[in-house]
DNA sequence: TATGAATGAGTCTTCATTCAT
DNA sequence: TATGAATGAAGACTCATTCAT
């Protein structure tokens, strides 16, 4: 007797650590199944299919970072736009690299029409909230940029774009020198003398 | 009777074409032979596994664009170091959206570890052409930059992440509004005032 | 609805059909499962590949065998050694005839190393069995012979190895004089006068 | 420029080099061809098919074993009945032992008909062969035997029954005590008290 | 004789999905 | 809701054989 919610939430961490043992093409739904302690047709009951299971899964790990991206941008109330820049790339780095095996299947799983949507709404979200701060941080004439749209797209691609290789081609980061200079970066696109 | 290279790259066109018209999960060897008007078991005396012609396909898509880079970076014997920057960004920009389905083969196969070996190669000699223009402007006196490498990552896949994600989940792009940010982040990157 | 070990067994039986009507090389995966009256996929379903249903076909058969030895030697209670030896060589010769097509797959498929194992543990029953009866007989002066375990096996494979390359070579045998003559030769090996 | 019958003892030759690298599994024209030093094509200018290469070969292995017993009965003029089996039961295990990979072809390729009729006659002779000495002992009073054909046929088959079973399913054997014990076999077997 | 690129039928195997219970 | 046996389409890969040169 599992919540529903709660059951669905189970399938999906089940699924990330099958991804995590088996590597992403040995994410199945009878692995799945397996390792939830259900059986292989109750994952149907909570997903239509297995590219939604995989959209889901998607969608699930770009909210949690959005998240942890509105928690970090509640700081500018401090008026500390720098800093929070910086607190942010850390944070999205730090998040990429503990959920190595989910980043994976992100760069890696298509799925079908609809999971697409969904995947590109949760983006849409980030970005637009990426955006928002800096127009905002513009607006307050801290940041100076002339395509706020494309910079945020560009800025967070950046850190995707190297993250997903790195981890899917090189065995080891040096991690602190990828925020200094993700920062850097950051710091002069938005304009900082 | 086909030369030997010949026939190989053929069966590299067919493969392109085959994910072009049924996508990357459309990619099957049945189909590349079919399309190469040769027989199943003619792809395996060019490829060993379909891992390995994934792997080839990619390595010569990077390859192709590596050789773009050089010769755009040929230019900077003009002394022109912004002007060869924004055509290197230009160029990689119009190549990736002129083969969108290879870049979706690139996004999203994975292989196993030789070709991915071959890959990371492919990538490590885009980076380190990238990287040593950026040295040898910094040494000139034209870039201003902190740590050249990281730089340089960060910036080739800004580009590449973008397009990666914008040629998978959107329809349609701005291809000048996204060079023209492209070249703003990196001027503003390399210490342009 | 088939209880799991019937549904085996039919596979089992299926295999054997197959065999007899269409060799040993046309032995297939595909044909198991048509005969079966089954799907292609509900075959691995109850073994793991072709080398595991192959080894589980030879262990049954092997088994059968041996069940049948068993039951033969439990006449050793009425003291008639002789008749005992006499009934288990026509046993066994009869068994073989009856099973011509598994006994050619014994003697032609080799398995993978688990299925070999098995076998190699199956067959080590039966001479097990046969050395125990010819060690008794001889401890109560009936038989005698210097070398039991060697002798068992020798015997045991005049009578494999005659019929397997009848079976796989000859059109007919002549069975009762097959039976009679390898009756005299064990009479011979294990000491009657 | 190589004889035509040269070329094709060194495509037995190679086939079974081959067979003792990769096992019985692994014998395929390709393989054979290639340790040969010869193209694929060239094979089937000296066999018709790869079937007739085996019967070929297990033809050949039964001739050389043939040959041996024939050079072995040979010491019959000297009139020890006795010394010859036992000189010729350790030639033939021997033989066996020191050609065990093509051995493992005769237990398990069966061949298309027309190889099975050599393979066949090759057997009848060997068969013939000791069928003509035990007749011939008994004849001058030294072998006693009810059924000399059937006799031979189960004491040849004693002995490559076993073999074949020791060879495929075990890793060691008692070459010493296999001698012996086949000895006591046959001498009893032929009647010696 | 010799070559070796090309063939394509034939096999095994996987796995998302369904459905009767 | 939950089960899990059954399905079967789909795909990778092998290899004996052919034939133009």
């Amino acid at each position: 007797m599992v919540a529903r919610g709660d059951r669905r939430e189970e399938l999906l961490d089940a699924a990330e650590g099958v991804v995590e043992d088996e590597g992403v093409a040995g994410l199945t739904i009878d692995r799945v199944a397996a390792r939830a302690g259900v059986a292989k047709g109750t994952v149907y009951l909570y997903f239509a299919s297995k590219e939604q299971l995989v959209g889901a899964l998607k969608a699930r790990c770009l909210e949690e970072m959005t998240a942890m991206v509105v928690a970090g941008l509640a700081d500018l109330e401090s008026g500390d736009w720098w800093g929070t820049a910086d607190a942010v790339v850390e944070a999205v780095i730090d998040y990429d690299l503990s959920h190595r095996w989910v980043i994976a299947v992100m760069a890696t799983e298509t799925g079908d029409e609809e999971s697409k949507q969904v995947y590109r709404e949760a983006t849409g979200q980030m970005l637009d909230l990426l955006i928002a701060a800096i127009r905002q941080g513009a607006a307050e004439g801290v940041f100076e940029v002339d395509d706020p749209e494309t910079t945020a797209t560009l800025l967070y691609f950046a850190l995707e774009g190297t993250l997903h290789h790195t981890i899917l081609y090189e065995a080891d980061v040096d991690r602190d020198r990828l925020v200094s200079s993700a920062r850097a970066l950051i710091h002069r696109a938005l304009g900082d003398d």
